[in-house]
DNA sequence: CTAGGGTTAG
């Protein structure tokens, strides 16, 4: 509250003081509530210490106070204070008490709470029943949290509420969409405050037809334009996959705040590190940057959240200069302090190439969570590190921090990376046994990938028929990839039957099958597999990439044309004889990548004339930065082996780093070598 | 004097 209306106050107090009135038990309640409500709590105190008598109503309104301002821990002081002194809570103060307990995370204490309450037999109570459900819930007791509820005999708006809320946060929305309805069955009418709720759990289910029912369920209650329930809905237009719907949303609120937006930067963050493909990724990500620079264009200064959702899409954008400038506006507005923006900016750093930086940023942080440090082992073994990971990953531990299943996908990259097959193999089995994770298909990905990487493709075979879960898609044709480059046919194409079994999403598996059949010169399954891409209406693949230099973003297409002069042609035909004459030899197999545009032709593409659209984007990367500049590159697909081999080549005739992010991996070429060790790359 | 709500990182 503002400085004139504490000054009031205060005012007012010493106007009680002068006319003798401070005897009266119900003014100076009222004073210790007002200082409260004013954030006064020193003064709130003050007053309630020199009273020479209290009742439960004025222990309550302190309680009250530190609540509301943020220090539960002096709530139940007082409280216990209050119960030494011989005082009795009523329905009020217990529920305040439980409220101060969920902040605390002080279950000990709730329950103790929750006891006594049994003990009175006053379970039924509504004020008492919800703080209860809210108390369990935030203990994440879901069963609990129901329990509190069901014995309330009187549910009100706010029981149903609180037992709706309990279920989204408790990872059941369902269940929180079915009380909802119950709700509605029942003849209770929602406020603002439960539609909110529900559209939230709407927003975590994707369920855009029920998140639209609610939305005109608001409008016809009359709360469309809160802002929480605005904002919810827009946000959970986003999470569907609607942005028309949320830009619509947007568009015609009259009032907005900084969540209004921030909701809007991290729907178009999420989609963009979510998107099915890197184009709409890009679009996504531009857009969303778009609307950041809107925003502070309005006025708004930018807070916590708006930052880690821009670095969150400048990493997917590999956007390093404006990851750069928002890393500057961190420093300069004390954001930088918090962990989720100091790890988005590890992060951004590490997506763009920078490992130093990224290393840097973590050194720099003041507290790590388990997020930070397994966004530090992450970064090492993406960026081929595989060392520095697995030492990281042991002070984490020496720290005393628990790994969890994301922590050990990054762990057991970094061994497949580096080929250490018996650390690996202990990794794996110290996650079953020490630290009780069961297996997800990543981590099996990672130990099937170790194999294949040595060559080992039967071991790798073996592996996959042991684990527990049945393989997917991804599974298979790692163990196609490795089958390959090994010569080892007939595997490769039992696998490639259990893949096309599977009826794989991925578009680029297709590919993959299609190079093999058709070096194979298979012809009757070449067409089975077109046949099936068409029947399961796999996307078509778009070869594109892009460049950010000086915040512009530049695309760039495969090219299929074969005669083209501008400067950028040029520039590959240099490099290419120059490659040549130092040992660059052009692969002759077949590159099915690019779809074209109208047909479901696939173009064999002869490097020496046409070029993947990395090749173009690199040769304008370098036509258009200073002679030391690092090259970044964002790619929609994989790269062929063919680019990979080539951009490596052009790494030591430039003298520069380049760095292509690839739909898979992360490939940073420096002197002729590729951070990927030559395993990333699919077709 | 009271209970319930919207936006961030691996």
């Amino acid at each position: 509250m503002e400085n004139s209306s504490v000054r009031g106050v205060a005012s007012i107090h010493s106007h009680i003081f002068k006319t003798g009135f401070c005897e009266e038990l119900f003014l100076m309640t009222f004073l210790v509530n007002v200082y409260a409500k004013c954030g006064e709590m020193a003064s709130a105190r003050k007053v309630f210490d020199n009273l020479p008598k209290r009742n439960v109503v004025t222990w309550t309104s302190l309680m009250t106070g530190y609540i509301h301002n943020s220090q539960p821990e002096f709530a139940i002081d007082i409280f216990k204070e209050m119960v030494e002194v011989g005082g009795y809570p009523t329905n009020y103060t217990l529920g305040i008490i439980l409220n101060a307990c969920s902040s605390l995370f002080d279950i000990e204490f709730g329950k103790q709470i929750h006891a006594y309450i049994i003990k009175y037999d006053i379970e039924y109570d509504a004020s008492i029943g919800n703080a209860l459900c809210s108390f369990y819930s935030k203990c994440r007791c879901l069963d609990m949290a129901i329990r509190a509820f069901q014995r309330i005999e009187e549910k009100n708006v706010i029981s149903w509420t609180a037992v709706i809320s309990a279920c989204g946060d408790n990872g059941n929305s369902a269940m929180g969409l079915d009380m909802f309805v119950q709700m509605l069955a029942e003849g209770v009418e929602p406020n603002e405050v439960t539609l909110t709720s529900v559209s939230s759990l709407c927003c975590t289910m994707q369920a855009l037809d029920a998140g639209s029912q609610v939305h005109s369920l608001s409008i016809k209650l009359g709360y469309e334009s809160d802002l929480p329930v605005a904002n919810s809905i827009m946000y959970l237009y986003l999470k569907s996959g609607c942005i028309s719907g949320a830009k619509k949303l947007f568009d015609g609120m009259n009032t907005v705040s900084l969540i209004t937006w921030n909701a809007m930067i991290a729907g178009h963050a999420e989609m963009t590190s979510h998107a099915d493909d890197s184009l709409s990724a890009y679009i996504c990500g531009t857009e969303a940057l778009k609307i950041f620079h809107r925003m502070q264009k309005s006025g708004l200064k930018p807070d916590l959240y708006t930052f880690s959702s821009v670095l969150s899409i400048c990493s997917s954008l590999v956007a390093l200069e404006q990851g750069e400038q928002v890393h500057a506006q961190t420093i300069k507005t004390g954001f930088l302090s918090d962990m989720v923006v100091g790890t988005a900016l590890l992060n951004m750093y590490n997506k763009c190439g920078s490992i130093n930086r990224a290393t840097k940023t973590f050194l720099e942080m003041s507290t790590r969570t388990l997020i930070s440090w397994t966004s530090m082992i992450t970064a090492f073994a993406q960026n081929g590190h595989s060392q520095q990971a697995l030492e990281i990953f042991e002070d984490m531990r020496f720290v005393g921090i628990r790994p969890n299943k994301i922590t050990f996908v990054a762990v057991l990259s970094a061994c497949s990376q580096a080929g250490m097959v018996d650390q690996g193999l202990a990794y794996y089995e110290m996650m079953k046994n020490e630290y009780k994770i069961i297996p997800v298909m990543d981590h099996n990905a990672c130990m099937i990938d170790m194999f294949v990487r040595l060559g080992r493709v039967e071991e790798a075979f073996d592996f996959i028929k042991k684990m527990d879960l049945a393989p997917n898609e991804f599974i298979w044709s790692i163990l196609i990839a490795g089958c390959k480059s090994q010569g080892k046919l007939e595997l490769a194409f039992y696998a490639a039957e259990q893949l096309l079994e599977l009826k794989p999403k991925d578009p680029e598996i297709y590919f993959l099958l299609l190079n093999m059949y058709l070096s194979a010169e298979r012809w009757k399954d070449v067409s089975r597999v077109r046949k099936m891409m068409k029947d399961e209406k796999v996307n078509k693949v778009v070869d594109w990439s892009w460049i950010s230099i000086r915040n512009k973003v530049y695309a760039f297409k495969a090219d299929t044309k074969k005669h083209h002069n501008d400067e950028i042609a040029k520039l590959l035909v240099d490099l290419l004889d120059r490659a040549k004459a130092i040992g660059y030899k052009v692969e002759t197999n077949l590159e099915m990548t690019v779809h074209d545009e109208n047909e479901e032709a696939i173009i064999a593409l002869e490097p020496a004339h046409a070029h993947h659209s990395e090749k173009l984007a690199v040769a304008f990367g370098l036509l258009n930065t200073s002679n030391e500049a690092q090259i970044r590159v964002n790619k929609s697909i994989s790269m062929c082996s063919d680019c990979h081999n080539f951009i490596k080549f052009v790494s030591i005739l430039t003298s520069r780093t380049i760095i292509i992010r690839d739909s898979k991996k992360l490939h940073k070429f420096d002197t002729g070598q590729c951070s990927c060790k030559d395993f990333g790359n699919l077709v």
